[in-house]
DNA sequence: AGCACGCCGACT
DNA sequence: GTCGGCGTGCTC
């Protein structure tokens, strides 16, 4: 048997994907070390795996196999391999799958590709032309260029060019296919900044290189925020590292790389599922080498191998699309954090609604506080009013209250824009027959088909099912009964056409808007005057300016308010502070609008009095008395299954199996937020304890204690966003 | 994750 | 009689 520890000729390799590991190898003649990229046998197949660390000898030195070889790229540095460590162990996922997220351009392991390129060689043509003449004159530069670049600058033929080729008149040398990612230059823009903004860059800057400190840059929309960050990026250009941008979606990156290319000379490194598959594997590979300095990126740029990281900002960090919520479900924010603190380096968490956790970190002092109040030049914050629907009742069928639809007239009048905002898709969230009440479910999930007028159809939002919307009630038969109920954009357009038919109007949804290059259009549009009433859902909410925008209108203040979840109410108050941002960010004074059924919550209370921090203290102290978030700890295990009778009894045994512990309580089984999924049934346990108690260990006991059946799924979510 | 092996229904 | 459905289990 082997007793040894350490197998000194062999390696511990971790598999990226759903495979257990690490697995023991044989070097195999290679020199390795921790994050060297490899690739192994495995079964009868070859696959990519990492060096983790010496070999643990578990199993017998015959039986290993050897490593088959070596990529010719940069290993992982190893504060990437340890945050792989904590990030598994803290969300309770492989390793393996953590790893996964670190490799996700498979091509960027092969060598680049390679061009020729042709500078003046050593020898003279035996033949001299005139044509010839002139290639050689330009090339006394000495540069090197492609044929076509050489016949172009000359104005020589191509064949010529050939020809002195032929001669050895011009040499080739090889270089990369692909150009590298310019620096870019700290100094390109004169920058001014506000007295303010200045303080807040300095502060920024001076945190650099004292080692890991997480600063909340808080400050209104217009504040200047990015301009205020580009100067610690700056100084970290200055000093040779490489910095980190995050932005929690890809619709936002294009108007941000134009303004970064205006302060930088050249656009940054770009990261997110979006970015082509070439493009991706040049900038895994120049990140690996330290050539691309600053990147871009949406969440999973996170999982890059900086060798010289030193600044991160996490711009909108309030952002739920930060949140994972397949596959490994992580929060990139909160690991960002993490990774600042292994790598030792500072971070930026930059947002005009703060979330609740990132707020009470900074009022307590675990983070540094730096606000940014006035808004940039002579913009001045909107004027808030809210609309109460119970006496300001919109006419039978309609959705515009009378003083919103005097607004939007007083708007028009004055040939400015009118942004109407809600956030809901399609035409109307349900259907109902008038006779008997029956309304339309989605076969595979629970929840409404929410019907979409100009495809005709109803939809399912979730797993993407669809149907004709049906002549007759399915369940009573009585034909023309089905009625639409409640508004959508769609619904709100089509009243803003019958209200105002000479207005241009546009809806800004992700239904009729696909992708981030057709909504940047029609934001574009939107910031040139070409509309007059865009309604839009969120797309609209963030990150636009609309200079003529003087209006803003909430056809429905009160979703998310229901149901009780703080967090939502958090989204909410959120979403509605941010859209109300977009109302005179110009010369011209805005105003928005909220029709609100509660206008005495005290969520519409703060937003029409502007007080963002009252809220949120009122909601920090509502969390702190239930223990909640950040002043308690959650996390949620999802079973689902397509056989209920097994789900349910899997269900009953881990509840009898939940450990008991001071400090920890387990809520459950109950049905899931969406309790059917793609046909799938869903159960939820949530677990919820104090603030420093180790939560992870007492899911890994739980779950040891009664492992799922393998028909059942089961999905661990730590720092769930929802509570309920 | 893949890719085997393995044990039951409809095809040449 | 086989082709192939996907359940179960293993990969250093």
């Amino acid at each position: 048997m082997n007793d040894a520890v350490h197998q000194p000729d062999s390696v511990s390799v971790l598999l990226p994907g759903g495979a257990p590991g690490p697995f023991d190898y044989a070097k195999g003649g290679h020199d390795l070390k921790r994050g060297d990229i490899i690739q192994v046998p495995l079964g009868r197949r070859e696959v990519l795996g990492v060096v983790w660390g010496p070999g643990t000898g578990e199993v017998g030195h015959n039986r290993l196999k050897a490593v088959s070889g070596v990529f010719p790229v940069p290993p992982l540095p190893p504060v990437l391999c340890d945050l792989v460590d904590w990030m598994a162990g803290y969300v309770l996922a492989s390793r393996g799958s953590v790893l996964a997220l670190c490799l996700r351009s498979g091509e960027a392991l092969e060598p680049p590709k390679m061009r020729t390129i042709y500078r003046r060689g050593p020898l003279e043509p035996a033949r001299m032309t005139p044509q010839r003449q002139r290639v050689l004159d330009t090339a006394a530069d000495g540069l090197a260029r492609s044929p076509a670049e050489w016949a172009e600058i000359s104005g020589a033929s191509v064949a010529t060019v050939k020809g002195l080729i032929e001669a050895g008149a011009l040499v080739g040398v090889e270089v990369p296919a692909f150009a590298s990612h310019p620096c870019p230059d700290a100094d390109h823009a004169g920058v001014a900044l506000s007295p303010a903004q200045r303080g807040v860059a300095d502060e920024l800057i001076a945190s650099l290189g004292e080692g890991f400190s997480t600063t909340l840059l808080d400050g209104v929309t217009g504040s200047g925020k990015t301009e205020t960050y580009f100067e610690a990026v700056g100084e970290v250009l200055r000093r040779g590292g490489q910095a980190l941008i995050l932005l929690p979606e890809i619709a936002l990156t294009h108007q941000f790389m134009e303004r970064f290319e205006a302060r930088f000379g050249c656009r940054p490194a770009e990261w997110h599922s979006d970015v082509k598959s070439s493009e991706r594997s040049r900038t895994w590979r120049q990140v690996a080498e330290g050539t691309a300095r600053v990147v871009v990126g949406a969440r999973s740029a996170l999982f890059l191998p900086y060798p010289d990281l030193r600044l991160i900002v996490v711009d909108e960090e309030h952002d739920n699309a930060f949140k994972q919520e397949e596959g490994v479900i992580y929060n990139a924010r909160d690991m960002a954090v993490v990774r600042a603190r292994m790598g030792e380096f500072p971070i930026v968490l930059a947002s005009a609604t703060p979330s609740l956790e990132s707020w009470v970190n900074a009022r307590q002092g675990r983070y540094r506080y730096l606000a940014l109040p006035a808004r940039f030049g002579v913009a001045v914050m909107p004027r808030v009013d809210l609309v109460d629907l119970r006496k300001e009742r919109p006419p039978s069928g309609r959705f515009l209250s009378p003083p919103l639809e005097e607004a939007v007239e007083h708007a028009l009048s004055r040939q400015e824009q009118s942004l109407l905002f809600l956030n809901r898709r399609g035409y109307a969230p349900l259907n109902i027959c008038q006779t008997c009440g029956h309304r339309i479910e989605c076969p595979n999930c629970s929840s409404w088909l929410v019907e979409h007028r100009f495809r005709l159809k109803l939809v399912c939002h979730h797993c993407g099912y669809e149907r004709p919307k049906p002549q007759s009630c399915p369940q009573c038969g009585t034909p023309n009964a089905m009625a639409s109920s409640g508004p959508g954009v769609e619904r709100i357009a089509e009243e803003v056409a019958h209200l105002w038919p000479e207005a241009r109007i546009a809806i800004a949804s992700s239904d009729v808007l696909h992708g981030p290059k057709q909504t940047q259009d029609a934001l574009e549009r939107m910031a040139e005057g070409e509309i007059d009433i865009l309604i839009g859902t969120q797309i609209v909410a963030k990150g636009h300016n609309f200079p003529n925008l003087t209006l803003v209108g909430v056809v429905d203040a009160d979703l998310g308010l229901s149901g009780g979840d703080p967090r939502a109410r958090e989204r909410t108050f959120q979403l509605l502070h941010q859209v109300s941002g977009r109302a005179g960010r110009a010369e011209k004074p805005g105003r928005v609008l909220l029709q609100t059924h509660q206008p005495e919550d005290r969520l519409m209370q703060a937003i029409a009095a502007g007080d963002r921090d009252k809220f949120l203290a009122l909601e920090a102290e509502d969390r702190e008395r239930l223990g909640f978030p950040p002043y308690g700890r959650f996390a949620a295990l999802i079973l689902s299954g397509t056989d209920d009778a097994l789900l349910e009894e899997y269900a009953r045994t881990l509840a009898a199996a939940a450990p008991h512990a001071e400090g920890a309580s387990v809520w459950g089984p109950a049905p899931a937020l969406m309790a059917r999924l793609r046909g799938r049934t869903r159960l939820r346990f949530l677990v919820k304890t104090t603030r420093n108690f180790r939560i992870q260990a007492f899911v890994a006991e739980w779950l040891a204690a009664a492992p799922p059946p393998s028909k059942v799924r089961l999905s661990v979510d730590v720092d769930p966003q929802s509570f309920i």
